[in-house]
DNA sequence: TAAGTTAAAGCGAACGTTCGCCCGAACGTT
DNA sequence: AACGTTCGGGCGAACGTTCGCTTTAACTTA
């Protein structure tokens, strides 16, 4: 490990106080042009680059942005992690930020991550996702008065968010699966207790509403996003007397669920029942027939989000506070060809 | 934001100077029982938690640890770096490090990244993934005899790396085919310059050999890990006069490709042509029909990381500097039923 | 020419720790 | 009684910055 080069060095090298070239590098300078450049030589030559440590100190600011997203139940990945994490290292790091994950601890002992992030001055603001209907992370972090930015709606009175309208997706596909001529269509959705999966079944009912459809409570199913209950539920709905022709799931999986549950009942996804998913997994496009969903602009909200949260630090005048993303419906066979 | 509460403000409610708080909470101290007791009294009672900045400037160390991997080409997921990153958030936190995740750039700006985060004290370490024949990465890092671990064989002789045993899991899922009765073993495989995919050639090529198999050329194919790559190919096979009877991939995607080529040609995956993946990706379950694959056992290459990088930084001896974890076979629907 | 104004740069202090040295008291030894 | 040891704890300094005040010199202005 090569000898650290100081600001002290550059100072001495370029025959002025230390401090002064402070200045310089902060540019908040009264510094004639000569000994500017004098310095601005003297930092190429030894390659100085300031000490993060030190100034961090200094200024009582990190540079860090914590995030801890909920851990995957064993067989549910996180598609979105990956984009989304890239996108706030890259918009961050263009900002002169860094993003620091942290262990997503169950709710109970949550609150205290957070609290010793901010105690130990390890971060200057959190990024919070997945959040639900009183989440006791924006509670207190709204009480501590900390800066942080959600992804998902927090409360439109007084928080940043950024979030992507899942009533306008779930409009998009249930107005496709009309616009194919399907009228029976059944929603496989997430439970009461999640915003997300409200939205979303919104989106549902309004499209329905809008096309003069009727909408029979025995074909809203609310449960856990996972592959079995989109099996069962599906199964159910074609043992009944009159089938639905179209399923729309609020997500991938459960859609997965509903095509082996048709394909096990010797019908065809697509040409017999139409089936769309939500979220645009990677799989979706490699599972036959192919699945239409809907796709989230994650690289997007990954950038917004650092805006956000980067603006409201500096101080910096904020364009908007709350920003809606609108996704985009992509369409593959599981629901054409009738 | 409350006032923070230093360690100058333990010592006053304690009456000792605060260098004596300091020698407390280091426990490297001489000092009397009653003393030490009033001190973690104040320390609970004002809810004291050490700065962390000013700990690390002063001590010159960071607590964290740089990670940056390749980000997604478009169509591609990176199963695992969700549990990847997961598991090596979770080591760290325990050992009182911090995992700073940082845009992984071309390989010509590649240095650059890792240059500034030494040079501005960022980070302590660095952890390597997709590590290549020739990194740079090793190669700058070992110059600046900076610390870190990689996963993915590094250099045997000098660096602490962990990986997971492609030419075992390879052999794993090759020794299944052929006591599923095949003879005729067709493999998917990475470029030559890949060493993952020159390791995983290997299982199967011992694995042929151990079994006394004929290998051809021609059922030895190489190329990028795309979904097109392994449907051309299998088509070709399939068009062949003499057609393999399984079809082994060094990656799940491939595996895909494979499916969807036997399938458009009317042949039924499993019961006609075997298929196999690698990784374990989580669409492997939901594919029909199921995916046989290899899983590799991430949580626990996350976990060994840290442990080496964080014992060569703290100096603490090392029962071994190099870890090679042995993946696992899943057996599915793809590659039984003959 | 004296006083006032401005630009350039220096200087001390502070951010909150840890580290190493020093000092005094108490104790035991010859 | 004089001397060495040990223990408990205090003190100054340092880590590498930034901030705000002060000083010096030069330039205006009346």
């Amino acid at each position: 490990m090569p000898a650290r080069v100081t600001i002290k060095d550059v100072a001495a090298q370029a025959h002025v106080s230390y401090q002064t070239v402070s200045k310089v590098l902060n540019n908040q300078a009264q510094v004639s042009a000569d000994t500017e450049k004098r310095i601005w030589r003297a930092v190429k030559k030894l390659g100085y680059v300031p000490n993060h440590r030190a100034r961090d100190l200094r200024i009582q600011r990190s540079h860090m942005l914590g995030y801890s997203w909920r851990p995957d139940t064993p067989n549910q990945i996180n598609p979105i992690l990956d984009m989304f994490l890239h996108s706030m290292v890259e918009a961050a790091d263009a900002k002169g930020y860094h993003i620091l994950p942290f262990p997503h601890s169950d709710p109970e002992n949550h609150i205290h991550s957070y609290r010793d992030l901010i105690r130990t001055g390890r971060v200057d603001g959190f990024i919070l996702s997945s959040v639900e209907y009183q989440d006791s992370r924006v509670k207190f972090l709204r009480r501590e008065k900390f800066p942080f930015v959600a992804f998902g709606e927090a409360d439109p009175e007084s928080d940043l968010f950024v979030d992507v309208d899942g009533t306008a997706g779930m409009m998009l596909v249930t107005q496709h699966l009309i616009a194919q001529g399907h009228t029976r269509i059944a929603i496989l959705g997430w439970p009461k207790t999640s915003r997300v999966g409200q939205n979303r079944l919104d989106g549902y009912l309004k499209a329905m509403r809008e096309a003069r459809l009727e909408t029979r409570p025995a074909w809203i199913a609310r449960g856990e996003g996972s592959f079995d209950f989109g099996y069962e539920t599906t199964r159910k709905w074609l043992d009944a007397r009159v089938r639905p022709t179209a399923i729309a799931a609020v997500t991938d999986l459960l859609a997965v669920g509903a095509m082996r549950a048709i394909q096990a009942s010797g019908l065809r996804v697509g040409a017999d029942i139409a089936v769309t998913g939500f979220d645009d997994t990677p799989m979706a496009q490699y599972l036959t027939p192919a699945l239409t969903s809907i796709r989230q602009p994650i690289w997007q909200v990954g950038q917004q989000v650092i805006e956000l949260l980067v603006n409201s630090l500096e101080q910096a005048p904020l364009a908007e506070t709350q920003v809606i993303l609108k996704p985009e419906l992509i369409v593959r066979e599981s629901s054409v060809g009738r």
